[in-house]
RNA sequence: GCCGGGGUAGCUCAGUCCGGUAGAGCAACGCAUUCGUAAUGCGUAGGUCAGGGGUUCGAAUCCCCUCCCCGGCUCCA
C-alpha cells in the first residue's frame, strides 16, 4: 500500500503507508526535517511523529513559522507543568496555552511561586529538555481520562466540559505522555523535550480558573519561548526598547507629567513641557471639530444623583463612581464619569427641529472613574481623565450617513497624528447588562457593521462587550513597534433619548425620537498622550514636540546673539529654548539631543558676524554650517507646521 | 478588588537575609573654565530610610496596619 501526499509546491509524492512526517520532511531534505515541529494534512496539524496512512496536502510546520513557535510553545507549557508537578508534590494543574510570544500555565499550590522558585522550575525544565523525552500520543475514552485525572480536579472538569459542549465531538480526549508525565491535550506537540531549550520562565501572578474573579485563584506562571537562543534574546531585547518607550519613564525625563503618591493613585500633574504638548493637541481636536460641524459646549465636573439615576449610570456604572457627596439638605452629588447627560440636558433646553439636525455638542470633557486600584497604569488607564468627547443627535434615518462621515473623521484625526494601521472591534449587546430594546439594539448593530464595511476598517465582533447603553465601534491602532491600542470608541444609543424622552419635530411636525451617538476619537486625552509618547519613543513630530527648537551659544559673548536667534524664531510661532549654561557645547549639545528636540542651532563667532547659524535636525545629525537665520526660519517653520 | 514583588537624596540604585545611629553615580548649587557638534575640572549641600503602630537597651533592617508604585488576574477610555 502506498499514500500520496501532495506537497505545497504542487508536486505529488508516494511514500509506504506509515510512513511518519518526520521521515516526510527528511526525504524532501535535511534542513527541513531538523526545522519540523508537526505536519499539517488537508490542513489539519499532527504531530510529525504520526505514522501517516491517508492520502492528502502534506506540509511541514516549522519552527521559525507562527504555527511552528505556538507548538514550541506550547510543549514548553507542559515541560513546565512537569516540572512544577515535579517540585511542588500536590500540586494540581489548569490550562496552559500557548499565547503572544510564549506561553503560560496556571497551577492551584500550596503557596505563591517566589522568584526562587521560578528559577528552580526553570533549571528542572533544562533537565527534562537535556533528557530529550519523547511526547506520546495516546486516545483515551472519556471514562479512562477521568479515571485517569482523578486526582486533578481542573482537568476533570475540563474533560467533562469537552463532553457537554462539543456535542459533534468525540467520546475521545487525546493525552500527551513524556517519560511519567501526562497532560490532556490536543496536540500537536513536538517530538521530543530536546527539540526545545530558548526559553524563559517571565513572571508569576495570581489569575482565576476559568477568568472569572469569583473562582478560586491559581498561581499562573508566564514565560517566552522561541526556536533558538537567538530569537529568544531578541526578543528580550525588543522588551528592553520597549521599556525604554514607557510613558512614564520617559514623562519624568522629558519632563512631561507626573504622579506625584500624595496626590493619589491615577491622577496626573501635567508639567509646563505637557501641558504645551497638550494643548496642542486640544486645540487641533478644537481646530477639527469646528471643521467639521461640532458646537463647542462646556459642562460642570459635578451633578446630582437624580440627573444619573435618569441616565442609569447610577444603576449601571456604580462601581465606577467615585462616592457621592452629601451636601446640606440631603442633597446627593455625584462626580461625573460622562459627560453625556450635561449634552442632554443641553439638547432638552429647549424644543429641536428636524432642519437642526444633526446636532454635534463637543466638549473636551473631564470625568472621573473611580478604577479598581489594582488597574490604574500611568496616563494610559487613569482615575481622572478628559475625553475628546461630543454626542450627536440624529434622526433614525440620518444614523448611516452621519456614521461613515464619522469614520472618516475618525481615521482623518489618527492619520494626523501618525497612526497608519487600524483595527475595529464591534462591540454587542451583553443582555446582563443593558438597558433598552434588543429589537432597537439589532438595529444598531447592523447599522454599525455596514458601516465599518464601508469605511473597509477591518473589524471583529466583541459578543457581550458593549456599553450598558449601546453597541460600540473602538478602533484600534498598531504604533510604531506594532503594538495595538484602543483608542477612539464610537457608541451608538437608542436608550438615552428615552430616558430624557428626547424629540425633535419633523417636517409634518410630529414628535420623533432621536437617536444619539456617543463618540471619543482621541479617547482620553491623557491616555492618548500615553500612547503617542510610547509611539514616538519620546521623539515627538515638530508640530507636537513641547520644545521644538534649542538655541546654543558657543560661549558667553555669544549669547546675545542666541537671544536674538531665539527671538526670530518665537516670532515665527516655533517653541524655542536657548541653552545659556556654562557648560561646553558638547554637554548643551547632549541635553538637547536627549530631550530629543527636533532641531539644534549652534551660533558661534561665525554666525553672529555673518546672520547665520548651524543647522542640525533630530532625523538628520549632520549640521549644516552657516545657514542664513531666515532660511532656518523658514525650514523650522515648515517643518513644525501642524498638519491642519 | 485579588495574587506576587517593591517604596532608602530630585533620579537610578547599594545597604535589609545575619538589628548597632545612612552610601555611590547622575542631577542641583558654588568656584574655576569661554569652549563649534553626545558628558570640562574641583568643591558644597541634600535623606523623620513612604506614613503610623509594635518588638527591642537599640529598627532602614524583625512584626502589624495604611498609603503609593510595579507585574499579572478581573475590569476598562
Amino acid at each position: 500500500m502506498a499514500i500520496h501526499l501532495t506537497l505545497p509546491d504542487g508536486s505529488v509524492r508516494e511514500y509506504s503507508d506509515g510512513t511518519t512526517g518526520l521521515e516526510v520532511a527528511a526525504a524532501i531534505g535535511a534542513g527541513l526535517a531538523r526545522a519540523a515541529v508537526a505536519v499539517t494534512i488537508d490542513g489539519e496539524e499532527f504531530d510529525a511523529g504520526l505514522p501517516i496512512s491517508i492520502d492528502g496536502a502534506f506540509s511541514v510546520i516549522t519552527d521559525d513559522t507562527d504555527e511552528g513557535r505556538v507548538v514550541l510553545r506550547h510543549s514548553t507549557a507542559h515541560v513546565m507543568a512537569q516540572a512544577v508537578l515535579d517540585l511542588f508534590p500536590g500540586a494540581t494543574f489548569a490550562i496552559g496555552p500557548s499565547i503572544a510570544d510564549g506561553f503560560y500555565y496556571d497551577f492551584d499550590v500550596d503557596r505563591p511561586f517566589t522568584p526562587e522558585d521560578l528559577e528552580r522550575i526553570e533549571a528542572r525544565m533544562h533537565e527534562i529538555v537535556d533528557a530529550d523525552q519523547p511526547f506520546e500520543r495516546d486516545e483515551l475514552s472519556v471514562e479512562e481520562a477521568l479515571d485517569l485525572f482523578s486526582d486533578q480536579p481542573f482537568k476533570t472538569e475540563i474533560i467533562k466540559g469537552v463532553d457537554e459542549t462539543e456535542g459533534a465531538a468525540p467520546d475521545a480526549v487525546s493525552v500527551y505522555r513524556n517519560n511519567g508525565f501526562v497532560d490532556l491535550c490536543r496536540g500537536p506537540h513536538v517530538p521530543s523535550t530536546g527539540r526545545l531549550g530558548a526559553f524563559k520562565l517571565m513572571r508569576s501572578s495570581g489569575a482565576y480558573w476559568r477568568g472569572d474573579e469569583n473562582n478560586p485563584q491559581l498561581q499562573r506562571i508566564y514565560g517566552t519561548a522561541w526556536e533558538n537562543q537567538k530569537e529568544l534574546t531578541a526578543y528580550l531585547d525588543r522588551l528592553e526598547q520597549a521599556e525604554q518607550r514607557d510613558h512614564r519613564r520617559l514623562g519624568a525625563e522629558l519632563d512631561l507629567y507626573s504622579f506625584p503618591p500624595v496626590l493619589g493613585s491615577g491622577l496626573a500633574l501635567w508639567h509646563p513641557k505637557g501641558a504645551v504638548l497638550r494643548s496642542v493637541i486640544e486645540d487641533y481636536s478644537r481646530r477639527t471639530h469646528a471643521a467639521s460641524g461640532y458646537s463647542y459646549v462646556f459642562s460642570p465636573h459635578v451633578a446630582k444623583a437624580d440627573l444619573w439615576k435618569t441616565s442609569g449610570h447610577l444603576d449601571y456604572f456604580a462601581d465606577s463612581l467615585f462616592p457621592a457627596m452629601e451636601l446640606d439638605g440631603g442633597q446627593s452629588y455625584i462626580l461625573k464619569p460622562m459627560n453625556c447627560p450635561f449634552h442632554i440636558l443641553i439638547y432638552k433646553s429647549r424644543s429641536r427641529s428636524y432642519r437642526e439636525l444633526p446636532l454635534r455638542f463637543f466638549e473636551l470633557g473631564t470625568v472621573y472613574r473611580y478604577e479598581r486600584s489594582g488597574v490604574v497604569h500611568g496616563l494610559l488607564r487613569a482615575r481622572g481623565f478628559t475625553q475628546d468627547d461630543a454626542h450627536i443627535f440624529v434622526s433614525a434615518g440620518g444614523v448611516a450617513v452621519e456614521l461613515e462621515r464619522l469614520l472618516d473623521f475618525v481615521l482623518m484625526v489618527l492619520r494626523d497624528f501618525g497612526f497608519e494601521e487600524f483595527e475595529a472591534d464591534l462591540s454587542t449587546r451583553d443582555p446582563e447588562h443593558s438597558i433598552g430594546d434588543p429589537d432597537l439594539w439589532d438595529i444598531a448593530e447592523t447599522a454599525l457593521a455596514s458601516a465599518l464595511e464601508k469605511a473597509e476598517l477591518p473589524y471583529e465582533v466583541a459578543e457581550g462587550e458593549a456599553a450598558f447603553y449601546g453597541p460600540k465601534i473602538d478602533i484600534h491602532v498598531r504604533d510604531a513597534i506594532g503594538r495595538r491600542w484602543q483608542i477612539s470608541t464610537l457608541q451608538l444609543d437608542f436608550a438615552q433619548p428615552e430616558n430624557f424622552d428626547l424629540s425633535f419635530a419633523t417636517a409634518d411636525n410630529v414628535k420623533e425620537r432621536p437617536v444619539m451617538i456617543h463618540r471619543a476619537l482621541l479617547g482620553s486625552i491623557e491616555r492618548f498622550v500615553g500612547v503617542l509618547v510610547e509611539h514616538y519613543a519620546g521623539a515627538f513630530p515638530c508640530w507636537l514636540a513641547p520644545v521644538q527648537a534649542t538655541v546654543i551659544p558657543v560661549a558667553d559673548r555669544h549669547h546675545d546673539y542666541a537671544t536674538e536667534v531665539a527671538a526670530a524664531l518665537e516670532s515665527a510661532g516655533l517653541r524655542v529654548e536657548t541653552d545659556a549654561a556654562d557648560e561646553t557645547v558638547g554637554e548643551k549639545l547632549r541635553r538637547a539631543i536627549t530631550h530629543k528636540h527636533p532641531a539644534i542651532l549652534v551660533v558661534g563667532d561665525d554666525d553672529q558676524r555673518d546672520g547665520t547659524v548651524g543647522l542640525r535636525m533630530r532625523e538628520d545629525a549632520a549640521e549644516h554650517r552657516g545657514v542664513p537665520l531666515a532660511d532656518a526660519v523658514a525650514e523650522l517653520t515648515a517643518a513644525c507646521a501642524p498638519p491642519r
